[in-house]
DNA sequence: AAACCATATTCTCACGAAGGAATATGCTTC
DNA sequence: GAAGCATATTCCTTCGTGAGAATATGGTTT
C-alpha cells in the first residue's frame, strides 16, 4: 500500500522536521543542519530515504544539493502533508525550525537562484 | 512527540485497516477476523498496540471484547483519522472491509447492545 | 467443576531502521 | 592536479517490529 510507505516516512521526528522546513520552499543541505542543529550523517540519510520514496526531490548545484518536495504529489501524499502542517502549527519544535529558517531565508533564496559564477569557495550557513 | 507515535501507528497496513472498520463504530474482535479475514493472533496484537499507545479502547461484553475509536482523541490524532478516512474511499482493500463490515453489522449492533441474558454460547460471525 | 469459547500473551525468528564513525564522491578553486 | 568544501555511502551495533505457533487467561455454559 502506497499509504503505507507514506506513513513510513512520516514516522521519525528528523524527517518530519525536514517536511516541515521542506513546505516553506526547496532548501539546500547545509542549511538543513543548520536549521535542525543535526550532523550531516543524520541529514543526508533521512534526506536519501524520503528522496528514495518519492517524497521530496534533489537537484545539484555546484557544491551544494537542494531538496525540494516532489513535484507532483498523489492525492494521499497532498492530503497528509497537508495535514502535517496543520499539526506542526502547534508544536514547538516545527516553530522554532521555522523561525530558523526565516533567519537565513536570504542565503537559501541566494543558494537557489544558482548563479555558479557568483558562488563563493565556503558557505554561509555556519 | 506525540505525532510521531500517531505516524508509527498508522504505518502498517493491517492497522489502517482495523482503523478503517472502527471509524464506522465500535467492533468486537471477531467481527475484525471476519471482515479483514486475518487470523486471531494478527488482529489481536495489532489492536493491543493500537491500545498501548491510546488510539483504540477496549471494553469487555461477556466472552467478547469491543473495541472503538479512543473517546477523547488529541487534535492531531483527530486530524490524522479524518485523512485517513479521506484517502481510504478511494482505496480497494478499505472499500473491501467496509462492504464486509456493512454485511455482518446487524451483529455487530446486537453484540454492542450487550444483553448478556441473550448471549448464545457461540459467536455467530463464522 | 469440567468443557468450551473468545481473546491475550509468550517465545522465537528474521528483518529493517536509526545512530555514529570513518571513508568515499563530486565540484570547485588555486 | 592538489587541496578544500559539501554531500553521500559504508560498516557496525543496537533496537523495535511483524509474523506464526503454542499456550495462557477470563468468562460462560452445562
Amino acid at each position: 500500500m502506497e499509504l503505507v510507505k507514506i506513513y513510513e516516512c512520516l514516522c521519525d521526528p528528523t524527517r518530519l522536521r525536514l517536511l516541515n522546513v521542506l513546505a516553506q520552499g526547496p532548501v539546500c543541505v547545509c542549511h538543513f543542519q543548520d536549521v535542525l542543529g543535526e550532523p550531516q550523517v543524520k541529514i543526508s540519510k533521512h534526506l536519501a530515504y524520503l528522496r528514495e520514496r518519492g517524497l521530496v526531490a534533489s537537484e545539484r548545484q555546484g557544491n551544494w544539493v537542494i531538496y525540494g518536495l516532489a513535484a507532483k504529489p498523489s492525492r494521499e501524499l497532498r492530503a497528509n502533508l497537508a495535514c502535517l502542517q496543520e499539526c506542526a502549527q502547534s508544536i514547538p519544535v516545527f516553530k522554532r525550525d521555522l523561525a530558523r529558517l526565516k533567519k537565513i531565508e536570504p542565503l537559501c533564496a541566494w543558494v537557489r537562484a544558482g548563479d555558479p559564477g557568483k558562488a563563493p569557495g565556503q558557505c554561509r550557513c555556519g
